[in-house]
DNA sequence: TACCAGGAGAAAA
DNA sequence: TTTTCTCATGGT
């Protein structure tokens, strides 16, 4: 992983915070709700999974009890705006009969947290982003969520190739932040937002960019 | 029209 | 082990 002279995650963080404010996440008002958002939002835009939950809401359908027992037809066609539908019913349902056979979930310290993120991804259809958005934003745990926008942005600053493991880029973070979830959750959001607005995987917005004057790799962009 | 989006798993090389 | 393919709707 590569330092940069000017830049350090904490003083990239400042800078996005300063330039967009706080963006609230993670929409939802369950932990529960942010779990089913976190499976549907799977190589999707947000906008569309909103009109799924809206959808399983309607149908009283956005508990544990009614994803697991419903008919995979009944609940694809509930949950087909967010794309993918008939792989997100499989995984909605896998997810949900793992968290009504767990129960409580333990109150969290370092060691129940590795142990709880590794029966995550034992869960057909939860990867390491997905799993992390749950720790992090469902039970306030302090995991870094990398995801392809933080990939281009450490690429495009030139702190990571961005082909990197997940772990290894997560890792990264972690070693170079104070873990506070409060932090975690803000500054993924945030690299988000930078990722739709300017650093955009096309056409990326340098002009009004923040990060313009101490990002080295203009010339890599288009 | 073509590309992209708050990924993950299976199949192929 | 690494790369490629598949899953799918909706906005730009």
């Amino acid at each position: 992983m590569e330092k940069h002279p000017a830049l350090n995650l904490e003083s990239l963080y400042e800078i996005f915070f300063h330039t967009y404010g706080r963006q609230y996440w993670w929409p939802g008002t369950t932990p529960f709700e942010v779990m089913v958002g976190a499976v549907l939002t799977q190589n999707t835009t947000w906008r569309n999974v909103e009109r799924a939950i809206a959808a399983l809401a309607v149908a009283g359908c956005l508990t544990p009890e009614g994803i697991a027992a419903a008919d995979p037809k009944t609940l694809g066609a509930l949950i087909r705006p967010s794309g993918y539908f008939n792989v997100k019913t499989r995984r909605l349902q896998n997810f949900c009969r793992w968290y009504l056979q767990r129960g409580q979930l333990p109150a969290l310290d370092q060691t129940a947290t590795d142990a709880l993120r590794r029966e995550l991804l034992a869960i057909s259809g939860i990867g390491p982003e997905t799993a992390d958005d749950i720790l992090l934003y469902a039970l306030a745990r302090p995991i870094f969520v990398i995801d392809a926008y933080t990939r281009r942005l450490m690429a495009r600053l030139q702190l990571a190739r961005g082909t990197e493991d997940y772990d290894t880029l997560r890792a990264f973070f972690e070693a170079e932040l104070t873990p506070n979830v409060a932090l975690y959750q803000e500054y993924h959001a945030l690299i988000v937002r930078h990722g739709k607005d300017i650093c955009r995987k096309k056409a990326p917005r340098c002009d009004i960019c923040p990060l313009a004057a101490i990002c080295p790799s203009e010339s890599l962009y288009g």
